[in-house]
DNA sequence: AAGTTTCAGTCAACCGGTTTCCTCAGACGG
DNA sequence: CCGTCTGAGGAAACCGGTTGACTGAAACTT
């Protein structure tokens, strides 16, 4: 018969092995300050698995040591990005012995809450925060606080706890392909303004178009959702003359969300993908290779964003220091059927 | 100047508004069981207030209270259905004043840990477990335990604790309406067998496919993914006998990702949708409408399944008794592209 | 006028760990 | 042979709330 609902604490622990709570609870810590017998080390171990004892979670808090718990705050849940980056950290988590907690912020309404509620009500020992943007409430509240935190993708300028992908080189790569197909005319689908990713890839892509001598390369902005996309994409391809042609022969988008909703709009204004308009998206998720025409994408490293964050949110609670971190792996560009060469095979005049 | 980062304690609220921690604890707590003046009760919520007071959660945690946290198990982040679910769980959890926490139980890999480190380790005052199967290994560990608990969208027979929507409306809704537009030879995708929701849709489906006559009513089962969608539909799709026509000329999927593999099958085979074989999806989510084509789904109460859930559970919590909840929005069917009148038109032999 | 209620709040134990001194026994040094 | 040192572990305070028993004063009874 299992052991009933009734706690295991750590006094029958201790009752079990024949030692006090102190013991038992330096052992199981593995604090070196102490000396104890190997055999006495064994029994406490034993006696602990025998029972499946596990540590109160707030009683531990509460005697001052942590909470072995970190939140991730993710702007849209809603957001397979994020879900990505998110599975990666808590599988990085629960490796280094923490529980990570998932938690929502709609853009600021609820990063002030789950602050308090998380942070000041002692839940956890640190906080990895996707949702950053200039002028977030949170900001503030963390610069006051001293809880230890890293901010992931979207970073803060000068923080020192910026753990970011290589998101300018995802311009490059994409602006290559499409280049390397012969389009001189692309157009850029960039994020909200002021999100840092958002921004630099933009930055790059501009650059990068300058420096291939591209024919042309607008940027429209948007949400990182289908009808961000959507709109976007309508901006983009606005004949701008009194020809009829489409200003551009090519679309780079900073998600895959609005790529979906880029291609729906081109389709809406007629216009067929690959042959009159290529689509490359950002973020390599499952859903891409199984779109209409399949989406050729830049795969970016999402997972290892996640335990990268989780890293160096330890190292920094466990008082290492950690600068900045780029995750070294290269963005990839995954081709598929959404990009081809354009029609006009001349299309530089 | 803002306070520093010492926290504010119970004791320094009492302090601040004259009275013992006891009085502060019960005032903010809303006990009837004592009786104080409005003007001190005011007095201590006005310091509670001004001094930015948040009670420690573990220590109260560990004075028998408890935590107002709940921990919601999806069983896979990836899937925007669950998403959906949870935000409507996070949504009304905040409501009530309780924290929602998201844990991911990859398939009973994870439960088991997280159970312990969420419920054992005293996180949690409920758990609210979308991720239920004949066999989980938390099924035998929550019997045990005590721990108040509510199932939702998968169901556990004879539990009295299930929270889920009319999964059979569905099947039958889907189904009205392929059958209205002259569909007599009809496929269904099921999801993995065992999982509740999905054994009652393809009753349903199998039951309603019956009462109206069908030719044919095949069923193929795949997991809840687009791969699972894809290869569910190829075998639906595999001409039986010489003839080299699909057996059915319309489908009708148990998720949204299930739809969009299937429609890529589909198109693979060299079919056209909807004028070869027409798609319903199941779940109603931004990217439905951006597909090519369009696709027609059965929109299901997914907010709101999320809003009762956390409903049950914290009546649970609370000592009230709740029995098994069914939500009582019905499926709403989203007409789009995806779905037509069948290219022959007098099917029935 | 004395006893009994009621009101308004207080006291102190307790929850389950962690941590800081201690202690005690045996080994070692001189 | 006595003092000191070291190894192995223990006693108790403490973390920040909650809670049931308790108290002192005022109000009400009879």
């Amino acid at each position: 018969m299992p052991e009933q609902s009734v706690r295991v604490k750590l006094v029958d622990v201790a009752h079990a092995a024949g030692v006090s709570k102190a013991t038992v609870s330096k052992v199981l810590n593995g604090r070196q300050d102490l000396s104890v017998r190997p055999e006495t080390r064994r029994r406490v171990h034993e006696a602990a698995e025998a029972l499946g004892y596990r540590p109160h979670s707030g009683a531990r808090a509460l005697a001052g040591a942590n909470t072995h718990a970190l939140a991730l705050l993710i702007p849209a849940l809603a957001n397979p990005t994020y879900v990505t980056i998110a599975r990666g950290a808590y599988q990085r988590a629960r490796e280094l012995g923490y529980l990570s907690l998932l938690a929502e912020d709609f853009d600021g309404q609820e990063a002030d809450e789950s602050f308090h509620d998380l942070v000041q009500e002692g839940r956890v020992d640190g906080l990895l925060i996707a949702s950053a943007r200039p002028g977030h409430p949170l900001l503030d509240a963390l610069s006051r606080s001293a809880v230890p935190h890293v901010f992931l993708n979207r970073s803060v300028e000068g923080s020192g706890r910026n753990v970011t992908m290589d998101v300018a080189r995802s311009s490059v790569t994409a602006l290559d392909h499409l280049y390397d197909l012969g389009h001189r005319r692309v157009g850029h689908i960039a994020g909200p303004p002021g999100i840092t990713p958002s921004e630099v890839r933009k930055r790059a892509f501009l650059e990068h178009a300058d420096e291939l001598g591209l024919d042309a390369a607008p940027v429209a902005s948007g949400d990182f959702t289908e009808d961000g996309g959507g709109s976007a994409a309508r901006e983009l391809l606005r004949p701008a003359d009194g020809d009829g042609r489409p200003p551009v022969t090519a679309l780079y988008t900073s998600s895959l969300a609005q790529a979906i909703g880029a291609m729906a709009a081109i389709r809406d204004l007629g216009l067929r993908i690959p042959e009159d308009v290529s689509v490359v998206g950002n973020d390599d998720l499952p859903v891409a290779a199984h779109l209409n025409p399949p989406l050729t994408t830049v795969a970016m490293p999402l997972h290892e964003l996640g335990t990268a964050a989780v890293d160096a949110l330890v190292a920094t609670i466990e008082g290492r220091q950690t600068g900045d971190v780029v995750v070294p792996t290269e963005p990839q560009l995954v081709l598929r059927g959404s990009t081809a060469r354009p029609a006009e095979p001349g299309a530089t005049p």
